[in-house]
DNA sequence: ACCTGAACACCGTTCAAGT
DNA sequence: ACCTGAACACCGTTCAAGT
């Protein structure tokens, strides 16, 4: 495991004997900024609260463990990876090229914050424990898929004769399928990534396309 | 976490001076009973240890650390998945309905064996740090694939014009993503994973095949 | 060569006590 | 209410010593 470049000498809070801001707000921060750096493994309750001069016990006011803040730093990541995707859909003309620009933008997101993309799926959290909110949010983003290949549907662009939920569940598996790939670094030969992305989404336009 | 239902207690091994078997062997069964009955973060040194009646450092003998541990894990595991993937290709009859039954064999391994295949993949692994084998054998699982395809091609069934590592690619992200959603319970409709199963294949048969 | 126990530097979590 | 330090039951890994 590399050195942590990130060290509690650099904590932003001198020490004040009560935290009184928004240390939950705080904590989630601390926790995403450590996981980008270091990922996940680097993350521990003893050095998050030493960063904001904080107990190493304050965290259980605002979290019930160590799983319900990694659930909560997961919940914030479908949030983010939603609006990155109805950016792209609207942006691109809520047409057949916004679709592709979705798809783009899936995949970019999950390489831009691979590790945080990991903490959503990877199973470090444990979807029954923390999961009201988190399946949710999740939930969430797959309805902006839903959204777009309802309207693609209704244009005549997709298969009109496909329920647009297994239709979306479909395009899920194959971009969240490439993401994985990507990040676990299995498609490491070079420019393999590009042309890998570029294959699926004109053989996906055949698959599901309208004839 | 759910408490082990396996304890050091039913260790196969009275205690012995001397291990003098395949301790190698033993620690990777061990290690990988562990994964399948409480997952990977149940794995721990002292208690694979334990369970072999064995000193607690003893695996460092046969291996540089946990991490090289679980890495013969993975390694195994790809190897499985080949053997899978190429049964269910020569005993399907390497043709249209073999490969479907190839697909079909993967997602059911990553299924029957989720822990494992979250060891595999998941990123509990670090590929530079133990790479060499792991990488060759996950290379022959995804060889495994390709020449299929390359058949496929050749018989005039997939699209003879696209590069076949290529289209391997984009087969193995689908039941790769396939695979995880069902894994991390993201799929959680009732039917709905066959479902899914069946329309990926469907619309990938039309993305990929030959016109 | 292979294995051992003691020791080190860590963890997450609980809990009685402080403000 | 919110936060604290001490304590508990764990980790992986190193190392001098044994056979």
């Amino acid at each position: 495991m590399p050195p942590s470049k990130r060290s509690a000498r650099t904590a932003r809070k001198a020490r004040r004997p009560y935290h009184h801001g928004n240390l939950r707000r705080a904590l989630l921060d601390e926790a995403l900024a450590t996981i980008r750096a270091d990922g996940v493994e680097a993350v521990t309750i003893r050095e998050i609260g030493a960063r904001l001069g904080v107990s190493r016990t304050a965290l259980y006011r605002h979290f019930a463990d160590k799983g319900a803040l990694l659930s909560a730093v997961a919940t914030e990541g479908f949030r983010a990876l939603r609006e990155a995707l109805i950016s792209a859909w609207e942006e691109g003309g809520r047409g057949d090229e916004a679709f592709r620009a979705m798809g783009v933008a899936y995949v970019g997101f999950a390489v831009a914050n691979s590790s945080h993309y990991r903490v959503m799926f990877g199973g470090s959290v444990d979807p029954r424990a923390h999961g009201a909110e988190l399946a949710t949010e999740a939930e969430g983003a797959f309805q902006a898929l839903v959204d777009a290949l309802a309207a693609l549907q209704r244009d005549g662009v997709m298969r009109r004769e496909d329920d647009t939920r297994l239709m979306a569940t479909h395009v899920w598996a194959l971009v969240h399928g490439m993401a994985m790939l990507i990040i676990d670094g299995k498609l490491h030969e070079s420019g393999v990534v590009d042309a890998t992305v570029r294959y699926a989404f004109d053989r996906l336009r055949t698959g599901i396309g309208a004839a």
